[in-house]
DNA sequence: GCCTGTGAACAGTTTCACAGCT
DNA sequence: AGCTGTGAAACTGTTCACAGGC
């Protein structure tokens, strides 16, 4: 190895992967608690421990930012967070619209760690009458005939979307129609939204589904949780491969398909994620 | 810790790549939405498309479960939404605790798509005495001093923590004590917790800042104008009826790091924003 | 012909291990 | 000595393209 011509681009290439960008915040929360306790530097080691990865990933990680740090010391914590926060664009001042605010809505409205970086709450949007004047988090709730003004007039390109998955895809259109480019869906529905427009979605249940995967199969190791593991009646269901002892238990019965709770999804309307009174 | 090399048990189970469990979810909200109007089957192009994915990734994705379509026809939704409802545990049921109600654990507590599925609110829990008794959508809150009884005689194996940051891992470290061996934490922290203990978390102001990032380099290259891009960002209709169809664009998703020592995951997937030259 | 299932090519990410600066 | 920065290896995930059954 060691192939000579270690002539690096000088210049961040124009490209940090998508898996360090979604790390960035993450070292940037650490670095500013690190800068809250006045620490001049960290290594590493230190900072991988504090953002919870490791080592070589973070280094790996800094290394597309640029060469920030000091071979024998570490990086300087100050620098680090100015260079992540400039890289994240959190040096300058973004608009946010919340669209939908029921109990969800309110929470993001309230959300500390919002407002606390650069981004800055503009406008509250829900589609309720009721909702319209009220105050949330110290700002007036409008209505969603305001939602095209409101937009250009702040000049917002993040909206937020807190709405019932019945809602979602029209909000989301008026949103982009308006000039809103980046969207973080919280409705449990799949947005289609035109190119040049970034979607990102946080999904409650899909979180926990993916858990109770983990779950089930820790079951079928030993030293199961104490709970109840639904008397396991054995499913004798037809083995796909000849997969290795994969707990097998598990009713043959799932959740009603029509019980009273309507879990629907992006069907013409209705769906009930949280928000939205109505 | 001890050093590295705690590779962890390999878990020779049949092995579905997490990024496919991620989905898993989302193939089955697509599969319950037909199944609610009575379609019978459906091809892997038309389920990709309602789940938002490419039709190879889909049947990639379900070889991995086993074969479970007919050449020639599609998959059989029905059959199909058991086979991933078992695959993911859902067929069982999963007692939940929300600790932590406040707007957002309210909006949790109230989300439908939370009972809708296997899982169901065992139990809400705050620490305010005030919250003691009172009722958040249909449970009365109980005082975190319950805790563990809670969680013992409820076979509680997956907690939800909303509580702000700083008494998130305090909070987790009683959950895990109790018997918990899932968490999803919204307080944004780095939770450490013992090997065997999954955590996956859910992060607002990451995901904004992520959207940052992208949408601060679309504001860059507007002047640039490389080869590429330029495309039609003059959408700005009202009908989206121009996208939908084709390579529906989509965003990226989470990663995210691991907690404690170097266990677990805790990244969803990561996905399609490239610019695929179609 | 239609559509699934899958090996193989490709792309992205993580980890290793060490060169090189301080 | 200590610690960063980074090629290269190892691994994971995605896409292609076509074999094979309906």
């Amino acid at each position: 190895m060691a192939t000579g011509r270690t002539h690096r681009p000088a210049t961040r290439s124009r490209g940090i992967p998508e898996a360090t960008v979604a790390r960035l915040p993450l070292y940037l929360r650490a670095l500013t608690a690190l800068s809250e306790r006045s620490v001049p530097t960290v290594s590493s080691e230190e900072l991988a421990a504090a953002a919870g990865v490791n080592s070589a990933k973070l280094r790996k990680d800094f290394s597309y930012l640029g060469s920030y740090g000091t071979r024998g010391v570490g990086y300087d914590v100050e620098y680090l967070v100015y260079q992540i926060s400039r890289e994240l664009g959190l040096t300058q001042d973004w608009p946010v619209v919340i669209v939908g605010i029921g109990n969800l809505g309110a929470a993001l409205a309230n959300y500390g760690g919002f407002a606390s970086r650069g981004f800055r709450v503009a406008a509250l949007i829900d589609a309720d009458p009721a909702m319209t004047g009220k105050p949330v988090a110290g700002i007036a709730v409008q209505h969603t005939d305001e939602l095209e003004k409101i937009i250009t007039d702040n000049g917002v390109s993040i909206g937020v979307i807190a709405t019932p998955a019945g809602a979602a895809q029209q909000v989301c259109d008026r949103l982009v129609a308006a000039g809103v480019t980046s969207i973080l869906n919280f409705a449990p529905t799949v947005l289609s939204v035109p190119d040049g427009v970034d979607v990102r979605k946080v999904d409650l249940s899909i979180e926990l589904q993916i858990l109770a995967f983990h779950e089930q199969r820790k079951a079928g190791e030993e030293t199961v949780a104490p709970d109840e593991v639904a008397s396991a009646q054995a499913a004798a269901q037809d083995t796909p491969g000849a997969a290795a002892a994969a707990p097998a238990p598990l009713a043959p019965h799932r959740a009603a398909p029509a019980a009273g709770t309507d879990n629907g999804r992006q069907g013409p309307d209705g769906d009930v994620p949280a928000v939205m009174p109505a």
